[in-house]
DNA sequence: TAGTGGTCTAGACCACAGC
DNA sequence: CTGTGGTCTAGACCACTAG
């Protein structure tokens, strides 16, 4: 049906189409490996790698005895993806800037703690703002937990954005992001240049590599002027 | 250095563990297929299995006559999950109910071709308040264009809210998402019971099959009430 | 219990990029 | 050229489960 350089390939999109254009409707049984083993002239092996790869994205699932069946789209979840800042600026082909405007190395605070969801130990807190075509893009607020990342300690972040060193130096496992929308206080108003209760949306993030917490983010755009857009991941 | 089940898997963890925990840092190139061959007395097939479901998951790129390297991490982004609405409400033990404000079937006006981005047609256009526990959690304002999907025309929303309808009904293959903060206005007021001026989240979603146009939602939460919180997906 | 999918083997040929 | 990964074969045994 398809023409293709991979046989498996080829399995992979014909049976996609089927479902996708609703031939094959959710609850059907596809056909047994067997049986497309000869309609492709192929080995099982070469069958079940693109079945596998349908399966993987949730298209299609099997059961022993019974055969394969379509997927009941259980899509009631979406991903996003939430790009760098500094890759974000430079994707919409404008300069990018950072300004650094606080840099402390200290025992962590009760705050800090709280943030970080460590016990102790020193922290790095950063303040700055990134800056796309001379315009004030975002304001961020960043802690790295010293314990976790010491060698942080010692990178000139005016030169590379805390969030793009860390993402490229520092391997992660797992991360939580909040999202919020609330309204412009003292803070924002000078470092944004807004005005006072205009939205403003927040992106904090928290990292971390097994048990270990790595970095809290708290990342403020101007709502009128930024939106957090991003395509479906298949 | 694993106990499981399957060899492929015992393999692909063991080389997700060295990787996260730095042992293999970005770059380092991992051991040749017949090399993990000989290691774990297996197969070249059910090595390259393991190898490529790293690859799938980012985390290390081939190079022929190269070898496999651990991947420089790319992970400039981060994948967010965005839940069905009554499925979230329901995640956190609150009652689901949906108020239906309108529902009105019409040639596409120019707003809608804008928003769903087709040429014309009929479309299903909807507007809904989400509650949770009885106290208003999202304002909906949704269009389906019933070229694609002519069986919504038939639909009680009232009784399962279309988000819901839609991803279980409908098979879809693309998804974008904006998300963005604004200031309340008339509308939202009295919809969510919020002041004027109040910090809002909109997430917009447009969802299509291959060419056709599904869907366009937008959805709006009171920023001082609601989070979008959504974990990393491995 | 028979037939499905899950997994694995021990080869093979090829394309391609590094040497 | 050489050696790597990309792909494929023609079998095999096993686990599970629908009938």
């Amino acid at each position: 049906m398809t023409e293709s350089g991979a046989i498996h390939a080829r399995i992979r999109r014909d049976i996609e189409a089927r479902i996708m254009s609703g031939e094959w409707a959710p609850g059907t049984r596809i056909p047994y490996e067997h049986q497309l083993m000869a309609t492709y002239g192929c080995s099982r092996m070469t069958v079940n790698r693109a079945l596998r790869m349908l399966m993987e994205a949730g298209l299609i699932e099997s059961r022993r005895r019974a055969g394969t069946f379509v997927s009941h789209p259980r899509v009631q979840r979406a991903a996003l993806e939430i790009p760098d800042i500094r890759d974000e600026v430079a994707g919409q082909g404008e300069s990018y800037r950072l300004d650094l405007d606080r840099r402390e190395i200290r025992a962590a605070s009760e705050e800090d703690k709280r943030l970080l969801q460590i016990d102790g130990g020193s922290v790095l807190a950063l303040e700055c703002r990134h800056h796309a075509g001379g315009r004030a893009y975002a304001l961020e607020r960043r802690l790295i937990n010293l314990a976790a990342v010491p060698e942080a300690a010692e990178v000139d972040f005016a030169i590379e954005p805390p969030g793009s060193w860390l993402l490229s130096h520092v391997p992660w496992t797992e991360a939580e992001h909040r999202i919020t929308a609330f309204n412009a206080g003292g803070k924002e108003l000078v470092a944004l240049g807004i005005s006072a209760g205009a939205a403003c949306m927040a992106l904090e993030r928290w990292t971390w590599r097994g048990e270990e917490r790595i970095t809290y983010a708290r990342q403020v755009y101007p709502g009128d002027r930024y939106a957090l857009v991003a395509r479906f991941r298949p």
